[in-house]
DNA sequence: CTGTATCCGGATCGATACTG
DNA sequence: CAGTATCGATCCGGATACAG
């Protein structure tokens, strides 16, 4: 019961990228992470039976070139050609979606453990200062979830646990006001005048605070981004990861 | 089960977006056919009630819009300028599976009511004679599968019955050979040369016949990207694009 | 004619246990 | 660590019957 029947390109197209998960998982390929636990990272509910299903059908169709170990463990999942060439489609997707319907956040859409890990990979480390900066964050009736981000202009570290370095600007935030933010929908200036955000540390690094976090990439291609301010300078590319 | 429990423009997309069948869906109500059976006419293998159940999931998101029987009976299904958004996703998806997977057809893929379908929506009628031919196709080893194109340069018919006119031009052709002109990835002169066509009537209509069919606007779409591409690159002469 | 509700078999998915 | 096999619960989808 694979296959629509149909000799439409789109449907073919369909019968591989649209099968559940999957454009998550090409989205998490295309970024970078080539390895089984890393991509599980930006999948957060999937199960390892699944990842590996969809990664045996993306192979065989062409999409996935499983590498064996270079070095490490394990096996390397990059893309092919073919698989590259699935950036227009995830962008076309993702331009829609963010125009659309990502507005409408439910609780079931919020995430901090992932919305730390890709506010971490947006970092505008440009407008670091000189010396390095631990930033603690936690959120509103989550207790359980703490976060340390150590930024540096060479390095950027997400942490779970407290890094040791002492903590120079704390963030008290509630999840769905971060993510507002990330998602170019509310700008910090907001959050914190509706007490949505609390930033607690010296001045300077409070005032600077919202120059260090990035936005969706998504956000850039949308006419309707809203919080276009002038503290927003355009988004940097994506860093490599060790 | 529904959500992904992700904030991500691609995964809010993909909720939507990347159901079963819905991209045809899509595809489909993008194309023009408004009522709930003409719809079914470019799904094949889909049943009423999947069908209704995603009409229902696409209203909800704010694809769809259900209009009250304006004159007939049913409603009419039109989408929203969300759902005529989704055109560019379609396109990259359609574009993306023409160039990577569209080559390797199939049996499963063949389907001669959609191919003709397809072609009576493409043909040429700019080409077409001053004075009405009736073409009509059959297919190898499927004997029950006979279609008459009834063609004029103000309307194109597709008839599942002798319309009565009297037959211009016979087609006997592999119904693999003709899926792949639609394709664009066999012309005429070759399928006919390798005899997996086989014209019978006029040699006027004969030769013609080849500037009727029409091809899938996926082949345009993938051969503008690539001109682009090559217009890009600095050793290939320039051309314009408008 | 234009859908919708229900039922049931098969497909899918996650948890668990297991292997290299 | 990096997956794979198995199994049971859940979900999906087509057939059928039914309603406007």
């Amino acid at each position: 019961m694979g296959g629509y029947g149909q000799f439409c390109p789109v449907a073919r197209g369909a019968e591989v990228f649209a099968e559940r998960r999957t454009p998550l998982i090409v989205r998490e390929l295309l970024r970078g992470p080539a390895h089984f636990n890393e991509l599980r990272c930006g999948l957060p509910r999937i199960s390892r039976s699944l990842l590996s299903e969809r990664l045996v059908t993306l192979e065989r169709v062409g999409i996935v070139e499983r590498r064996s170990p270079s070095k490490g463990r394990g096996h390397e999942y990059r893309l092919t050609k073919a698989g590259r060439e699935l950036d227009a489609t995830v962008r076309a997707l993702g331009t829609w979606a963010y125009k659309w319907v990502s507005r409408d956040l439910t609780p079931d859409n919020l995430d901090p453990a992932l919305l730390m890990w890709v506010i971490e990979r947006r970092i505008r480390v440009e407008n670091l200062p000189p010396q390095r900066v631990v930033v603690h964050f936690r959120f509103r009736r989550l207790p359980a979830h703490a976060y340390w981000l150590v930024l540096e202009r060479t390095e950027v570290d997400l942490c779970f646990a407290d890094p040791g370095f002492g903590v120079d600007l704390f963030v008290d935030a509630e999840v769905k006001a971060l993510t507002q933010i990330y998602l170019a929908h509310l700008t910090v200036a907001a959050a914190l005048r509706r007490g949505e955000i609390t930033l607690t540390g010296p001045p300077e690094y409070r005032r600077a605070f919202a120059s260090w976090i990035g936005v969706t990439p998504y956000a850039r291609d949308s006419l309707r981004s809203v919080a276009r301010t002038a503290e927003q300078a355009p988004l940097v590319g994506s860093r490599s990861r060790t």
